[in-house]
DNA sequence: TTCCAATACTTCGGATGTCGAGGTATTGTG
DNA sequence: CACAATACCTCGACATCCGAAGTATTGGAA
């Protein structure tokens, strides 16, 4: 089954965060974890991504710097921040919470 | 708690089948059942009711017809068709589905 | 050694869905 | 007679998502 991205359309921000939570990482490699954790089944396109490290920066939720590796590519990291652990908390009961009003709602 | 309304977009068309899917509706009730059926905390504002409504005719997923009220303000009624009985049974895996992996994602 | 796949980051613009604001018409009630 | 409630509808703004395209580096295959 190919899902519909528009579903998971808002939970992106929550996602990302539910990553950053357990450590710093980059884009690239949260974009693997996710596809991991699915089995292949679900991803977020890289676009996605971006627009939302932007959007979470901006607001306060993340910081990012750039890596020194002196091997392969720089990968800019990204680091929750104490906003953003109080977001992420927050994303969380609004998904438990969605997810009973649909359950309710789709019968 | 208000909830973020995006959390609930591209689920549009999966409730308003619901609904239909146990009998034929109109607008306005559909909006009173979703705000009955989740305590007054949900419901899908007008404008994007007629949207879906629009959008789901178009796709041969419902057709409408209006009441021959002689009472009180005419009514357009909706009714679900084939296709749209086999969408929403679609709607409903993916609503599943979705369900799963966002679990998987947002710990 | 040259080319290509993989890693990694980034921007742009189009498509889509949601909804605030505004509008029309009818009926029943104070 | 005004007004709330019912019921319909349109428009435009906005946010998000993502396809497409582009840059740069490294390592391995041909």
């Amino acid at each position: 089954m190919s899902i519909t991205f528009d579903l998971i359309r808002g939970h992106t921000d929550a996602i990302i965060l539910s990553y950053l939570f357990e450590g710093d990482s980059y884009s690239y490699q949260i974009n693997k974890d996710i596809l991991n954790a699915t089995d292949g089944q679900f991803e977020l396109k890289e676009a996605t991504l971006y627009t939302a490290f932007r959007r979470l920066e901006q607001g306060g939720m993340i910081t990012s710097y750039w890596g020194n590796e002196n091997v392969g590519a720089r990968r800019r990291y990204y680091r929750i921040t104490e906003d953003g652990r109080e977001a992420y908390a927050s994303y969380k009961r609004e998904w438990e919470y969605s997810k009973k009003i649909l359950d309710k709602l789709i019968k």
